[in-house]
DNA sequence: CTCCGACCGTGACATTTGTCAGGGGGCCGT
DNA sequence: ACGGCCCCCTGACAAATGTCACGGTCGGAG
């Protein structure tokens, strides 16, 4: 699968050090690739990616400074010659989704076996697409978020856990809004409880953006 | 560093295939150290040793079936001459102290870089002990869980989202007595919610074991 | 033995939360 | 211009939640 030309050069980003370089090892095992640049924050790809000028970038999702799926927008616009490939812990269904419409070209959870990464990364810069097939699935199930924009930005801010009365001040609502707007959230969700809209609302990946 | 003599048998325990394999490739790098066995659940460790009779286990917390303190305490029980390394994501400052009452020799958060992690292994294998300083630290100051061991299994009970009649239901207690220990478990860590609660005593890792 | 603390329960109370029915204002597509 | 959707607010209500004071049992430490 080696040809002779020059090897494929990858960009790495993952918070967790131990896992980055641990991937790097792994891939640097096949002739045809090679790890140009490691960063650990999502606000360091682009700058790194401009002066190593990889062909492959794998992103992780979880990362500080900016979320792997900002990062993948921010790279296809600064470098688009550069394809991506999100690499990620959880298959929410809503990442697959954000990250694809971000302009990932591939997505891949962490627990499919090490042998196929190569090949996803040799797929990937060859132009096709690659997706995890039952991850595939259950997004086209899940579907969009049914959630409104301030719907989400009130759920996301009382993940951090407080009353309605203190996110009112954090959003500068009134507080019967905000218990509005959870108690819409809570019925879209299907849950019974703030928490547990919080959870769902996560474990679908609705909780992202800015 | 690499002496002539066998090398160090270590077996590796993490539930994401794709670390797991990334580990091995980082590991397998250095001339002294060879992987034996890959497992992905907690549970499989024992066994595994068994037949692959390794040196050292590197074990993840976070696994299925069984997580990596209890299978500390399970493969010191099974081989003894065995010593365990656990790998984990999060440096929660509970985890390391029951890893090591569980008779782990080391423990390294994995966001340190991938360089130290051989030395770590021939460390342990060495009979020292490889403990991260910092968190070191942080578990001194955050002491022991101020939890009672019924306050405890209410709170892990109620992680899965539910009203105190549930909890009670499922605990055989009285729903007043559920809400009791609630309130007990939010006084002592400072939160003013159950959800709060629920959030430090899981940072925390005083949620662990049974 | 006695005391203390963990544990279980009761009942009552204030607060928070979730829900519902309203009433505005703004934006967009038809 | 109209309907439809989202947003924001209000007020009120039932339910759940968190808190407190109180009694009782049981086992271990002094």
């Amino acid at each position: 699968m080696s040809g002779g030309s020059t090897p494929i050069r990858l960009l790495l980003a993952d918070d967790q050090a131990l896992v980055r370089g641990a991937l790097a090892a792994l891939l640097s095992l096949e002739e045809d690739l090679t790890v140009v640049a490691e960063v650990g924050r999502g606000d360091e790809v682009v700058p790194e990616a401009r002066r190593s000028a990889p062909d492959v970038a794998l992103l992780d999702v979880e990362m500080p400074g900016l979320d792997g799926i900002a990062a993948t927008a921010a790279l296809r616009a600064a470098l688009p010659t550069c394809r991506v490939l999100v690499v990620t812990t959880f298959g929410r269904p809503g990442y697959l989704r954000r990250a694809m419409e971000a302009g990932a070209s591939g997505f891949v959870v962490k627990d499919t076996p090490a042998r196929q990464l190569a090949d996803a990364v040799r797929r990937v810069h060859a132009g096709l697409r690659v997706v995890d097939p039952t991850l595939a699935a259950e997004t086209l199930a899940a579907g969009v978020s049914p959630l409104t924009e301030r719907e989400t930005e009130v759920l996301r801010t009382a993940r951090g856990g407080g009353s309605a009365a203190d996110l009112a001040r954090a959003l500068h609502l009134s507080e019967g809004t905000v218990r509005n707007h959870l108690s819409a959230a809570i019925g879209k969700t299907g849950a019974r409880n703030r928490a547990d809209a919080i959870r769902v609302a996560e474990q679908n990946g609705w909780l992202l953006g800015e």
